[in-house]
DNA sequence: TTGTATGCGTTATCAA
DNA sequence: TTGATAACGCATACAA
């Protein structure tokens, strides 16, 4: 493992025109630059990424900070990060907020103190003030937001269209000629959960169909419980055939809670998740989902950020809103 | 956001001092510290960590490659990795190989180049030579192997006991009262995939149990196709009560299955999958598992890449296997 | 207890 | 086209 030293003493040179070569500034004659490769390679050069960073003021490195990686929403979306990024000679440093205000401070502080030249992220549930955030970009930090933005004015962001998702997942099980369409909310306490709850009612309301108290169900979790309440609902004269659940999740759990009160789906309930988790096509029938399109939001924010890191930028902020894509399959379709 | 020197000059003190301070050289007036922190505050010190490490020759940084960041198994790992690195002070990078050897060579490069002072590694499938292995242990750099650690001798790792939990699984079902038992088998070129296998049929022969060409199936994922096959075995004069599969995705496949031809579970078949994934709490019966660890995992090996680190070490080299956990739930307790 | 001076490996400026 | 040299921000050996 050699360094630029190592080579320009091998080859004769000067350190500086060593760096030259490596660094493709063009000012060098051929013979040289062959020469200096030559020795390089023969010597296992690795350069010192730090080093480099120093001097320069680029370390080529994007930080992303996200809630947690043990979630395939978030490692989708990092996987087109990274992608994108190593396209364009970027690394990527992954932090993890996990849905704490004091760890994504930390996770930034120390993304800055290792130099990254950008930042993405998506904010922590818990946060509740933004002055890091005020503070970076006064810093001048570039940095872009995704699928989770913070409240602040003016910034870069990449997100998704949930209460799209919702409608178009409610009128897709409407042109399926479901009559009686439920949903099974999320924890309203979570914004995309509220989203994806009014895309479901305004759905409904413009296709006038009616919405009663007992079209959004709340889960226990409990599983007895859950399959009373079900099949209470689904003998009664408020009873359905359609399901939009708000994600995979739920509706794998009342996939199967049907199945066990013989309820045939798609033939007598017609479902769909949101999600598009790897799971969903495992089941019997596979499920119907939205797809969040979590490489492309990846890819897109790490787009943005590589902008502003050009110099030429003039300070332009952009919001992306992604459409979701409706997967149809099995369980919502016959 | 300002550095030592702005800190030297603000106290009048020297860079040295304001450098011992920060470092907690002990050797400095309680005034002049007191003095130093207030003013790091006031200035917003943040340490240039690539400066830091530069000087020093430490990093404190370890390298992480895995297959795949988006697969449960390894963030969950990554999970372990992180918090037990993050408790000593060490921030950890992450890279993805994503099967390929010659990502997983570029991966580890990267790393060198970014000056990590210890390499976690589980190797990509598809790597069949080691030169880099070989020249990263002769180089001195400490690394530690999980989960899929390579055909080297005298390397650190933290490996699971495959065989054992797929032992443990089918014994368990032979308590349960099983009588014959099937074992849906996954892709035999995968290492972990065989020992399963093995620990499957050697419990079957511990126990007496007799071993059919059917006792193991390779499942086509054609939905219709394996409900076929699963029925006609099912009805057959070599039915089966018990099924252990080789993961928690097929156990969820096959539910499912049986849950269509009428067949309860666990009342007429038992079942148990590998993995204890999130989904497998969410069908109905919940599924029982193996659990395989994974944050002790991620836990053990950085331990052990922590203690390299260490000047004192003597060169010993240390095999860890973690033995599986049984997670009982309901698709095989009755 | 504190300060001075040097160097980590590289890039960039200036001169040749 | 190339070389000598300063500088990036910090840690540390040595001097005071």
């Amino acid at each position: 493992m050699a360094g630029i030293k190592d080579i320009a003493k091998k080859t004769g040179l000067s350190v500086a025109t060593v760096s030259r070569v490596l660094n493709n500034s063009a000012l060098v004659s051929k013979d040289t630059k062959d020469k200096v490769l030559k020795a390089a390679k023969k010597l296992d050069y690795q350069p010192n990424l730090m080093a480099a960073a120093l001097r320069s003021g680029k370390s080529k490195i994007i930080g992303v900070v996200v809630p947690e990686i043990n979630n395939s929403f978030f490692s989708k979306i990092i996987n087109g990060i990274e992608q994108k990024a190593n396209a364009h000679n970027y690394t990527i440093i992954i932090a993890q907020s996990r849905e704490s205000k004091e760890k994504e401070t930390k996770a930034i502080q120390s993304l800055i103190q290792s130099k990254v030249d950008g930042i993405l992220i998506s904010i922590s549930k818990e946060t509740d003030d933004f002055d890091i955030i005020h503070s970076l970009k006064s810093n001048g930090m570039p940095i872009v937001f995704f699928d989770r933005p913070p409240p602040v004015k003016n910034v870069n962001e990449v997100v998704f269209d949930d209460y799209k998702g919702a409608y178009i997942a409610t009128e897709h099980l409407i042109k399926q000629g479901c009559k009686s369409i439920i949903h099974i909310a999320g924890e309203p306490k979570v914004s995309i959960h509220r989203k994806r709850k009014n895309g479901f009612m305004d759905a409904l309301k413009k296709n006038s169909y009616s919405l009663s108290e007992s079209s959004i169900i709340y889960l226990s979790m409990n599983e007895s419980e859950d399959t009373k309440t079900i099949q209470k609902l689904y003998k009664s004269q408020n009873s359905f055939d359609g399901i939009f659940a708000h994600g995979d999740e739920s509706c794998l759990y009342l996939l199967n809670i049907l199945k066990t009160i013989a309820v045939d789906v798609p033939k007598n309930v017609k479902m769909i998740g949101f999600g598009n988790k790897k799971f969903s096509r495992l089941t019997q029938p596979k499920l119907s989902t939205i797809d969040q399109r979590c490489l492309e939001m990846g890819e897109i924010a790490t787009s943005r950020v590589l902008e502003l890191l050009k110099p030429k930028n003039e300070i332009s902020v952009k919001t992306k809103i992604l459409s979701p894509k409706l997967v149809i399959r099995k369980s919502s379709f016959d």
